[in-house]
DNA sequence: GCCGATATGGTGTGATCGCCCCATGGCGCA
DNA sequence: TGCGCCATGGGGCGATCACACCATATCGGC
């Protein structure tokens, strides 16, 4: 049995929401497409391969939908969740990522998206949700709830913390740290050792390891 | 007009070779899948959704092409690739990556992998990479050739080197190391010490930074 | 046979780190 | 009006790190 909403059963057929697929790999676009495309209440309008052409796509086509990856070259996706919601407010989006750490899925919700549907998912539920988003749903698999609602590791860091936690990552010594954010170096210290003690570590290495590992970084792309 | 290879021709049809698919993601199996039996000479056997799958269905079915990710749950890509040539000696494989960070390419190439494909080439150009490969051909993208050809940043470190480099990017401290590895802590330092100079970074925390950022580290997933 | 690379070990020094002590000011909340 | 949290700052101490110096032993290659 298909679904099919009231407009397609009134007026016959045509009449399909439009949809742009943002994702930096090609097989991952033409797995979206195809699966979204097998509901025939689905049309994919473009395509886009990072985040600057997911904006531009978006502001050009209008669409019904966005499903959009997080990890892309050229701005990521939080990034482009604000530009949609700035440029085109009635478009849904659907945030595509094969990351489950937690953070990444948090950020997203808080941004705005309307839905996370993970890669590794079934890949037939990725219809169904995108039904349920536009018909006003929010759509978070089971597996990105249960990553939801996992305690955070990191939740509460600070906004500071959280600042230099991201220096700390890039290599940044703690003396150049302070110098970049106008600190004493005791303060940036400090910083630091709050981290590790909400973190749970007692080393630099540690503390590199973990944020590396459980994706506690702003996300970026290079290439 | 589409290719096929003379056996069809002769035959007449239903002698395709036989693909199994080996991708954590569901969405990108659904790519490939649809990509590569475009073309009516491949016929997907199988698919794998991590590691110990993918050697298990390769046992099962013989296959002529393995078409391989790298980064999946449960034994990586690299040792996967081992196991196929044990036991499927016969089976072609194309490795599927979306990291061009030039340490995983090499690792493929020189584990025996008959091919690299990058998630964001050109997805038009799979099936005829798997034709190549299918022909006898080793099958590498422009942008794959061109990151095997940038001087290999870590390529001089020595097999005990890169030891001591895994262990620090997982946050061992020095004296830990050199416990694991029954050794003193001033052969493991100078061994730190060699990796650094070597890699031209100067501070603990650069060094792990650029660890994770360049992939010089083995393959694992986690989840 | 000698040379280079690898791997092992020891000593020392200055810088940084991990973690403790102390303090002040602002801001929100009961 | 306190109480807690956040951000800022100072000082110190022991451990670790970064980087020199030194050494021996093995192994492969010219």
């Amino acid at each position: 049995m298909v679904f099919m909403p009231d407009v397609l059963k009134q007026t016959g057929a045509t009449m399909a929401y439009s949809v742009i697929v943002a994702d930096d790999h090609a097989l991952v676009r033409q797995g979206v497409k195809g699966a979204i495309e097998a509901g025939e209440d689905f049309e994919v309008a473009a395509e886009a391969a990072d985040g600057i052409q997911a904006i531009i796509q978006v502001k050009k086509h209008r669409p019904d939908l966005l499903v959009l990856d997080i990890a892309m070259p050229h701005s990521n996706g939080i990034e482009v969740i604000d530009e949609v919601h700035r440029w085109s407010p009635e478009t849904k989006i659907l945030v595509l990522t094969g990351l489950t750490t937690g953070g990444v899925l948090r950020q997203a919700r808080q941004a705005g998206a309307d839905g996370v549907f993970l890669k590794s998912d079934d890949i037939d539920a990725l219809l169904g949700a995108a039904r349920d988003i536009m018909a006003g749903w929010e759509v978070f698999s089971p597996r990105v709830r249960e990553a939801l609602d996992r305690p955070a590791l990191g939740a509460d860091l600070t906004p500071r913390e959280r600042q230099v936690l991201q220096a700390l990552a890039r290599g940044d010594t703690i003396a150049l740290i302070a110098d970049r954010l106008g600190i004493s170096a005791n303060t940036a210290d400090k910083h630091r050792t709050s981290i590790m003690r909400k973190l749970g570590v007692h080393s630099a290495g540690e503390l590199m390891a973990l944020a590396h590992r459980e994706g506690l970084l702003e996300i970026s792309r290079h290439t």
